[in-house]
RNA sequence: GCGGAAGUGGCGGAAUUGGCAGACGCGCCAGCCUUAGGAGCUGGUGGCCGAAAGGCCGUAGGGGUUCGAGUCCCUUCUUCCGCACCA
């Protein structure tokens, strides 16, 4: 870059050092005198180097956060640490440093990254998760839900990542592989583990996205609407022929279709499937086809574009309704772990039982027709119907809808106890427990005589020993930790052994944002006056890829906090702000990809203001971003455009006083000022918007760009402009630029000799009157093309401007022998002559 | 397969309510300034025809509604995201 570039370099160090000494973003608890806003941004997990990805999210933040301060608002800004967690502990098996020091430096320099950006956080709330102050509250909140029931403990088969060498919750396995090491395949494993009963929480969270709507992006509510995966439904028993002791439940949406049921159909995995095997013809065969199927590829994709496969077990089922006898299957596409593992085979109403009844020959029996059309014909379907409509050929519910069938053939199985209505869920059990160090341990103590103890409140927190050998492999490793395991118990005073697992980290982040209003507090997680004040969140600006995870688990805690007393709301997250990827070359940043544009060596190159500038101008913030050197010149080239403006005509502007409540007086201004002031006005009034409702800063700067050309192109300015005007434009300028470039606006605001800070100055309303043009272009079409402009005054009346367009000179000799049809005016705006 | 978002110049993108398509920027071209330019300033820049005036075409493809469609409706295609034999 040029000598001649303003020196950003001195300027944001010289703004940063005032800000922090004039406390200038300290949100104040509990101002009635302002309306409260709490602006968050989600908290990073302090690896590696900050890089212009992660600044897109608090750039965001940032704009919005000091436009409000303009607007008067006290604003909460906090920003922390997501400090527990496997890199960290990861790093220390690799270089043999502790967790604790490699998560601490990593700290440091986000944070040294973070101020040299100049985000107006209020340091004074930082928190890290790691810090004992901090996660005694996850421990203190744990053995409130453990008082509750919430927190549970049972055996089960959980995910077992090989490589982290801990367990996964369901929502970190995607594909059967785990969500760190995508080429892993997560194994099954059968342990003793905490779990936190969400589930109970599943038509709450389902409900409760109803007070979203509005301000969550619809995709991120159907991902969790999608998760939930509510079914309502029946589950239905049917008979084994010839087994007296032996069962088998469906679970089906429509149980209207089943007297059409041509087979039972049951996973290769269901508990019966050993049983109903036993002493049937065939039964080596079949065992082999039931290898085969268990060993299949876990991957939902493979599975769900998978041939259907399946094979005759030679025994049947009793149909509860009908009393018909079906063969019973067992088939690959069936699921196990979902409903009861087992369906009935419906083929005229459900696609999948089409095609495998299609491939094995099972018969096709109709039982629903449509309500309106031609009746069906099994003979001539080619796939299955699977709308509802009315019952047919189904013994006392025929002529029924299919609605009210489903209902009454539920209460029927009721009453006759054979079935009843059901809601299945896709939503499991939130596991917590995780085998690994750099986590919160788990405030429980096992006792031989008294079994599960909780640890007394004030026995909290329960703290990470500091020395502790990380291998990486097998048992916690808190338990070869004998100080640690070896307690005495709380109830009877006997040995005791402490629980070595320690919590899923999303158990840290889930409430982080309530330690935000009371970070010191050492009494309670909170003080609930405080939360009262700030909550809920006004805006929350993160990343598409907590959608579920992060999202869903803060949803749920809050709920269970409002069942608590702790909490007064039912949604901690009033909106929700999902911004796009950083990429280069196409693909997100990142240190793998080693595409990283490292944050700090931007802003030593160009300066953060022209990173922030080039973040919002490229592209929408809700859309990915592709990084261009180029592009970010451009941005520095126009910073120093405009402050090459204001330094030239600083001097002679800086002793001129801005009254705002002086009114312009246009009837005495030159043109040169009317068209400045009008721009300046036109800018401010969208920007404004910009900002309101929009969030779409790229074109609020792509305004200010045409505002200051406007001042160029106005240039000498120091003729027929007085100097209270152009000071006036100059400022206006200035401020609008301050949330998104706030360094340079606070020098070019100093230098205009305007007083204060602009960090403590007001957003600038815009005057409706000084925006409008005193003529205005209509443009004239015939028959919708354009063929003509005109210059019109700006109240000018519907017919006077339709003579003006009939007797434009353009348009006259088009006109003249045609038929007018018709002719639309609209006013300011355009003239259209519909010819014959 | 289901659900969601999107498709506009060489590129990023704009067009807020159905009313001049391509704002603003990048890149490119020309000129000015300069000892010099990877600085600054000025002008040009969707395609085709034309010396020009101007005309025609043009927002993934096709159809429709309308005086008027990038925008609304139907339909096809493509890309991205989520879910996925969920019974």
């Amino acid at each position: 870059m040029n000598l001649a570039d303003y020196d950003s370099q001195r300027i944001e160090a010289k703004w940063q050092k005032i800000w922090e000494e004039q406390g200038a973003f300290r949100a104040d608890d509990g101002d009635a005198a302002r309306p409260k806003y709490y602006l968050l941004e989600m908290l990073p997990y302090p690896s590696g180097t900050l890089h212009m990805g992660h600044m897109r999210n608090y750039t965001i933040g940032d704009a919005v956060a000091r436009y409000k301060w303009m607007c008067g608002y006290n604003v909460l800004h906090p920003m922390g640490w997501d400090a527990f967690g496997l890199p960290a502990e990861n790093a220390a098996i690799k270089n043999g440093t502790h967790p604790r020091d490699w998560t601490n430096a990593n700290i440091v320099e986000f944070r040294r990254v973070l101020r040299r950006f100049g985000f107006s956080y209020d340091w004074r709330r930082e928190i890290s998760t790691c810090d004992p102050e901090y996660y005694r509250w996850n421990q203190w909140f744990f053995l409130r839900m453990l008082e509750k029931g919430i927190a549970f403990r049972k055996k089960s088969k959980v995910n077992w990542c090989p490589e982290c060498a801990t367990v996964l919750a369901n929502e970190q396995v995607i594909d059967g592989f785990c969500w760190r090491h995508e080429t892993t395949q997560v194994e099954q494993k059968e342990l003793d583990q905490w779990f936190l009963r969400i589930t109970q929480y599943s038509d709450e969270l389902l409900e409760d996205m109803s007070q979203l709507a509005d301000g969550w992006p619809e995709r991120v509510l159907v991902m969790q609407r999608n998760w939930i995966g509510k079914s309502r439904g029946a589950r239905v028993r049917f008979d084994v022929a010839g087994m007296k002791d032996r069962s088998l439940e469906v679970f089906t949406t429509r149980v209207d279709t089943i007297y059409g049921a041509s087979a039972i159909v049951v996973a290769a995995g269901h508990p019966h499937v050993a049983a109903l095997l036993e002493g049937v013809p065939g039964r080596a065969a079949m065992e082999a086809q039931l290898k085969a199927m268990r060993q299949k590829s876990m991957r939902a994709a493979d599975i769900a574009t998978a041939e259907k496969e399946g094979f005759f077990t030679g025994r049947f089922a009793v149909n509860p309704f009908s009393g018909a006898q079906v063969p019973i299957w067992v088939a690959n596409f069936v699921l196990a772990e979902y409903g009861t593992g087992a369906v009935m085979c419906v083929p005229a109403h459900d696609q999948r039982d089409f095609e495998f009844a299609d491939k094995y020959g099972l018969p096709v029996k109709i039982v629903v027709q449509p309500a309106q059309g031609a009746p069906l014909r099994a003979d001539r379907m080619n796939e299955a119907y699977t709308e509802h409509g009315r019952l047919v050929e189904s013994g006392p519910y025929t002529g029924l809808t299919s609605d009210a069938a489903i209902e009454k053939m539920a209460a029927d199985a009721k009453s006759k106890s054979f079935g009843e209505a059901e809601t299945t869920y896709r939503l499991k059990d939130w596991g917590i427990s995780r085998q690994r160090y750099w986590g919160t341990p788990m405030p429980v103590i096992y006792c031989e005589k008294d079994g599960i103890v909780p640890v007394p409140d004030d026995q909290l927190p329960v703290r990470l020993p500091e020395k502790v050998a990380l291998t990486g492999q097998g048992q916690s490793p808190l338990a070869s930790v004998p100080e640690f395991v070896n307690t005495k118990c709380p109830k009877c005073g006997g040995a005791a052994r402490r629980e070595t697992d320690t919590m899923d980290t999303f158990v840290d982040s889930s409430w982080y944002f309530y330690r935000y209003t009371d970070p010191q507090n050492d009494k309670a997680p909170y003080d609930k006056a405080k939360v009262g004040y700030w909550f809920p969140i006004d805006q929350y600006v993160g990343g598409i890829t907590h959608a579920i995870l992060h999202l869903l688990y803060s949803r749920f805690f809050c709920k269970v906090m409002r069942d608590l007393g702790l909490v007064k709301h039912d949604e901690p997250i009033a909106r929700l702000f999902t911004q796009g990827m950083v990429q280069k070359g196409g693909v997100a940043m990142s240190k793998s990809r080693g595409n990283v544009v490292g944050a700090i060596e931007m802003a030593d190159k160009y300066g953060c203001d022209t990173g922030r500038m080039y973040t919002l101008f490229a592209a929408p913030p809700e859309k990915d971003l592709e990084w261009s050197e180029q592009g970010i010149e451009g941005s520095a080239r126009f910073l120093n455009r405009v402050y090459r403006l204001v330094e030239k005509h600083a001097e002679r502007l800086r002793g001129i006083p801005i009254d705002w409540n002086a009114r312009t007086d246009f009837a005495q201004a030159t043109a040169k000022e009317k068209t400045l002031v009008r721009k300046a006005h036109q800018t401010l009034k969208r920007v404004t918007n910009d900002f309101e409702v929009r969030w779409h800063f790229n074109t609020s700067i792509a305004l200010l760009m045409e505002l200051v050309n406007e001042l160029h192109a106005q240039e000498p300015l120091d003729q027929e402009v007085s100097p209270v005007v152009l000071k006036r434009v100059l400022t206006i300028m200035v401020l609008m630029l301050s949330p998104m470039t706030p360094h340079i606006a606070e020098e070019m605001w100093e230098i205009l000799g305007n007083s204060g800070t602009i960090s403590r100055a007001k957003w600038p309303a815009y005057r409706e009157d000084l925006t409008r043009e005193e003529q205005v272009e209509v443009i004239i079409q015939i028959n919708g093309r354009l063929r003509g402009k005109i210059l019109v005054d700006d109240g000018l009346g519907e017919d006077e401007t339709k003579e003006r367009a009939l007797g434009d000179a353009r348009i006259a000799p088009l006109v003249s022998g045609k038929e007018i049809v018709k002719t639309v005016v609209v006013p300011k705006k355009l003239v259209n002559i519909v010819l014959r």
